[in-house]
DNA sequence: GTGGTCTAGACCACA
DNA sequence: GTGGTCTAGACCACA
């Protein structure tokens, strides 16, 4: 499970960890039914604390975006209208910053340029890696 | 000086008026010198504590957004500088939002959608109001 | 009188009028029962509140740096002692920023270039003033 | 945590405590990533409350000199750049009163022998400790 | 346990 | 009147 925490963000540990595993179901690196590490094998790997990772796996348990067995593990539920939801949560993200910045007087050109070059930029360094 | 707190919000009371001044000062609502209401009266408007109001206009004068004169009030510094300051920082967060977005596998014309929606939203709505 | 004030300044504005005389007291600017301006002229020249100027002149007062009688004005006392206490106070607060200096692992030799600077340097400029 | 706070003093407590903290980093007394006392131990222990030392913390972490973690604790960030940065505002304020000394007519001379005294008084003092 | 936010209210220096 | 500091104490999110 590779996961990379940035321990001096302003965002919490187990935010962090909810955004990554999300992402790796968006992504299809986690997929129906696959199992998790266990709380304590994460929370070990990771440098972590176990009430955290738990409290991930608890909000994401709640979401729907996995469950759990007891004395089993937990897994990927895969369920297609939690995956929808997870990206409209994102995208409302977006929205919220972008209603910000408009309310702070950026024009709509700015905003086009910022996400041209988060899609251009990513996609040529894939390239790099990848060759 | 009418500014909309949301109690129920994640977001301390502090850093919403933190943004709310921040956005009037970029909107030209609040010029170079203005004088902002006083601490006492702000809070009292708002229906919070003197301190929190406080907290939020040191904040801004540590950011240079305002300056404060112990016995005459707080005022719009005006810096064109800071101004500058206030919109890159609202530039990276959208910046952030959309590279997360890419990581959670939503593709470019989304995005745009999205800004699309929220200046044309604006634009109808400036609309109504001037019609 | 002149005096420039600082407005924007951490240092009160009363401190500075008080500083501002001690200085031209101690540099012979003012002699023994020249008189001061009145509180409010000094105050309009200024463009300062009168109780300001008020609240120096009896800080002063009370020093015995000046004098004041009833119905007729403030004047320099231009006693001895009170001048060598002047002094002494200003070599009182240099002590103690070269103490703390010492506490924060600044050298002897850095605090000597420092000194070296403003003396040389201010002789310097005072002979391309008069020059 | 050797901290000994002057209650009668001008300067306010959680300014004495930014300087006591920022000189001990200066002296080497602490170090990277070492850990502060919680916000709630040091306000018992100085007797003073936990919002001021907090306020101290919050300034100290605003100037990069330390970093907080929700849950965790405070710690030394230890970065080269700001401990520079300390001393030198240290050796602006040692100008500053150099420059406030010389408009008052005090020689050269005076200030020297003010800078000899701080440190050999000093030197003497950690010979009768170690003696 | 940790740091962070907030209230209610006092007191101060300053203009 | 103004901003600034401080206390006493509550409650929250987080690890």
């Amino acid at each position: 499970m590779l996961i990379k925490l940035d321990m001096q963000s302003r965002q919490p540990i187990y935010e962090q960890l909810i955004t990554k595993i999300g992402e790796m179901v968006l992504m299809g690196q986690l997929s129906q039914n696959d199992q998790l590490p266990s709380v304590r094998s994460l929370a070990r790997d990771l440098g972590v604390n176990p009430n955290t990772v738990q409290k991930a796996y608890q909000d994401l348990e709640r979401d729907g975006v996995i469950y759990s067995l007891v004395g089993k593990g937990s897994f990927i539920s895969g369920r297609t209208e939690v995956i929808a939801h997870l990206q409209e949560r994102q995208l409302m993200k977006v929205t919220q910053a972008v209603l910000q910045a408009k309310a702070c007087g950026i024009g709509k050109d700015k905003i086009q340029q910022c996400v041209e070059r988060v899609y251009d930029t990513d996609l040529s360094r894939e390239a790099q890696e990848k060759g």
